[in-house]
DNA sequence: TTATTTAATCGTATATTTGCGATATAAGAT
DNA sequence: ATCTTATATCGCAAATATACGATTAAATAA
């Protein structure tokens, strides 16, 4: 690869294709579900339930804090992770504006 | 990374984020776009849209026919690629599964 | 039959992702 | 002040993804 050719689309499609990537791995996923499950903000937990060691957990955090669907405030010796529903909302829309527009133009599929 | 860990997760994580790879880049949305917009399949057409070569161009509808969200038929010398409008339900009531899911649980952040 | 057109595949280079152990950092406990 | 705990970051190895040119394959046109 020896140039980028991701900046030649539109920035919508960027976007769109960042956060599809965020979530883009199983590890992801599972983490937002036990961000989702818990009330309160755990870190350490998350690393107890997957089947990963600490550093790796860190860094899959930090893709999805990068992402920005999960915010992160320290707390003492340890880290408050959240999910930012605000973000995770906005591309909810943007999910379901990409797949109605697809639906939309052409419903039936003629191969 | 020594080992494949992805198969420890579930299946239902598994393939959404599958899916979620198989969109995880700007051309191949732009792809999908390009299948919605036009009602005959083409397939050279996306060449002359997107700016990536022919043998890109091909790997990533590959790539999309993988995760099942686009069929492709041969059509004398060319060939023929649609949107699998049936798969692309699936996953976004998958989504949708999953966002709910998520913000059913907790809908305020605590941090 | 030979040439042309269209698309898939191969080979290769480079970039990115995934994963882990080791180390660093920073707050709280002793 | 030192030890412990929790987490981030560094460095490395291996796997995957991205991109392209060259080649192959297969159908149509000449």
């Amino acid at each position: 690869m020896a140039v980028h050719k991701k900046e030649e689309f539109t920035q919508r499609e960027q976007d769109l294709a960042e956060f599809a990537k965020a979530i883009a791995h199983p590890a992801r996923i599972a983490i937002l579900k036990v961000l989702a499950q818990k009330n309160e903000c755990i870190c350490g937990e998350i690393v107890q339930i997957l089947p990963l060691a600490q550093s790796t957990v860190s860094q899959h955090l930090k893709e999805l804090k990068n992402a920005g669907l999960v915010t992160g405030t320290v707390d003492g010796p340890r880290s408050c992770y959240c999910i930012n529903w605000k973000a995770f909302e906005k591309f909810n829309q943007e999910f379901s504006w990409l797949f109605n527009n697809l639906k939309i133009k052409n419903e039936k599929s003629c191969c």
